[in-house]
DNA sequence: CTTGACGGTGAACGGACGATCAGCTATACA
DNA sequence: TGTATAGCTGATCGTCCGTTCACCGTCAAG
């Protein structure tokens, strides 16, 4: 195929960017207008270019009609490798350690990359479906889904605790001087609860929410 | 939302199967001779009603343009191959296209698996690092890291806009009978913004925190 | 020195195409 | 018995938009 100029690509590009971003192809006057021609002419010289070397089809005479047969970055793309998990997501962890083997509360999986994720080792790490509206505060809300690393929390930290048989997210404090607590970050439900032996599950490290 | 007569759903039906079949928008005069009709008005006031009730957006006056808020078959979403996407995360996209081949603003990269992050095509995404706190009051903060899919919008939609040169987050709001525009969700900062041109980068599909 | 590709200006033409007005039938509703 | 709403005809208007013609510049190849 017959390779394309900087001005081409810069065309065929912009129909590209202009069909993704409002669903339909431009006409020739916005084209002329966005790359600052003076005449459709112009236009009309690069699209003829574009189709003589087979990047896109068009029907003559059709209004913002236009077919790419071959897209701008169908050649690069440098893959690289990186450590991908794939975690399992539950629904709730009441029972006590979600290991993997007995997972019987899967609801889903979730692959995220470890290093970005803040996660040590894929073995001690499982996603949460959160339920509730506790940390609203610091914008986790129901229905969000936490990326949890099983280590011993730091002052400051979130954690997923049990409380009352049920798996929760509270902030883990620590402070020098006075006993650890969990706090739920909700103005309106400002709850505090005593930290009870093996009591939390992990520490979340990511949040993630489908829109 | 309001329910289409059996013509009507004849009508978006020959909208959105055109818009597969040609990769753009019948005109007037084409759904006029696929129905039989002899009138052109008779297509004006289908679609109309099917404008009116939210179904499709309009462009006054621009040829082959429509835009469809609500698919015929929403419903069976038939849960796309889980595949893990290697997406670049970028800084800002103030230039205007993030290509790939122009990619200065790569500040890193994210692995997420396609399905459940509702993303489309792995070519017409990536990811961006929100700067500011314009979505707050929806739990989006800054630093946090949203998954964008170039799609048309809809109503509610929470979007990347280019405004002052800048990509924000806003939500989108085009409800029928007023013109769309753009919303903060910051109860400090209610700003709104007008839809121009090209100004809409992609649709948030995700939000991504490591804590 | 010519030739061709590339990139562009400026003006004019003509058809494609959306918008609108007037008026028609049929059905449902109250 | 009036009155919406859906669905459609037929004609006209205005402009959006693709096309074309004439012409001009630069640059590299033969």
């Amino acid at each position: 195929m017959d390779k394309l100029t900087v001005r081409q690509q810069e065309v065929l590009g912009y129909l590209q960017l202009y069909q993704r971003r409002c669903g339909t192809w431009p006409s020739f006057r916005e084209i002329e207008s966005h790359f600052g021609f003076r005449s459709t002419n112009a236009v009309m010289g690069h699209l003829r270019a574009l189709e003589r070397k087979g990047y896109i089809s068009r029907v003559p005479g059709q209004a913002r009609t236009f077919r790419i047969n071959l897209d701008l970055g169908d050649e690069e793309r440098p893959r690289e490798a990186m450590e991908v998990m794939d975690i399992p997501i539950y629904g709730n962890i009441a029972a006590g350690y979600p290991d993997g083997v007995e997972s019987s509360g899967e609801i889903g999986r979730l692959q995220i990359d470890a290093g970005s994720a803040g996660v040590r080792r894929t073995r001690h790490c499982y996603a949460l479906k959160v339920r509730g509206e506790s940390m609203i505060d610091v914008g986790i809300f129901d229905g969000d889904i936490v990326v949890v690393d099983q280590r011993p929390p730091r002052d400051g930290d979130i954690v997923v605790a049990l409380i009352d048989g049920e798996s929760t997210l509270k902030r883990f404090m620590n402070r020098p001087g006075s006993a650890a607590y969990l706090k739920a970050e909700n103005r309106n439900y400002p709850e505090l609860h005593p930290v009870s032996e093996l009591s939390i599950q992990g520490v979340a490290t990511s949040v993630v929410r489908h829109l």
